[in-house]
DNA sequence: TGTTATTGACAATGTACATGTCAATCTGAC
DNA sequence: GTCAGATTGACATGTACATTGTCAATAACA
């Protein structure tokens, strides 16, 4: 298998990967009461601490409608609260209540001790390499689209 | 960001990079004729020389029924035709049409075109290694499952 | 002030599958 | 050979994760 036979084999691996890896999340779901889309938007908010609807939708790169349909659920379980926002009426900022930030907290903990037990043996130089290489292979497959 | 924040950021990165690269495949698509899920099909048997739909449902780790629907629509479309198996009188065996050679050829030469214009810039000891740390994550992640 | 953009809400549609079932056919143990 | 169980094609239905379109309320700006 030459170079380039190599990159293309990486890209096409990125489907397995992120299927064996969203398997290994959903099952890490089980027993609290979220989604996977739930999921998805409660990390968002652990991770920027308050955000609009659009604003989420801009860093799940997926539409605002769709969004708000997964906030709404949010909201109803009691994850997330609505907090008002000085610069607009309608559009509410969403935050993750306490225990929305204690249960994706937990998750994440969980999915991290996945990771760690699956470290081993892997080379933290490799990683960094795959890191890299990952980075760079999204950014210009996704100019490339773009572009043409 | 520690080791193991990498690894999990590069587990992560997977759905991004699936995204980009199959929407730069459904560009390449254009004009062809075919359906993303029919290119599918197409590698398979280009691959393979030759399969049943259960062979090919194998391999692609989805269910025969639904790769019955994608042959079916290829069959359909002149890209595969069937051939009579030996071994059982109602599962034909799915092979290319030269047509079809030709279109699935045509097709992952391009692609490798785009791959070899993405190249530039990687060093081949990081694609090696991040092709080795992707496999091995992707082995570790769906060993996980199936254990607990 | 009027015009344009943003947002929440809702409906319809699409894609890419999985699941269940039936009848035809094949396989293997006896 | 025969009969139980597995495999296969065909079809119907279901589901998760979205997109697209539209409307009314609100906001931003020239």
């Amino acid at each position: 298998m030459n170079d380039l036979e190599k990159l293309y084999k990486l890209i096409w691996m990125s489907r397995p990967l992120m299927q064996a890896a969203e398997a290994v999340v959903e099952r890490g779901l089980d027993g609290t009461g979220l989604t996977v889309r739930a999921r998805a938007v409660l990390e968002v908010l652990y991770a920027k601490d308050k955000a609009t609807v659009p604003d989420i939708a801009e860093k799940l790169e997926i539409k605002r409608q769709y969004v708000q349909v997964m906030v709404n659920e949010t909201l109803a379980e009691g994850f997330t609260m609505k907090r008002e926002n000085p610069r607009h009426k309608r559009s509410s900022i969403i935050a993750l209540t306490d225990i929305g930030r204690a249960v994706i907290e937990g998750v994440i903990r969980r999915e991290m001790t996945v990771v760690s037990s699956i470290s081993a043996g892997l080379k933290a130089t490799d990683v960094d390499a795959a890191l890299e290489v990952v980075m760079t292979l999204t950014e210009k497959l996704k100019s490339e689209q773009g572009s043409n």
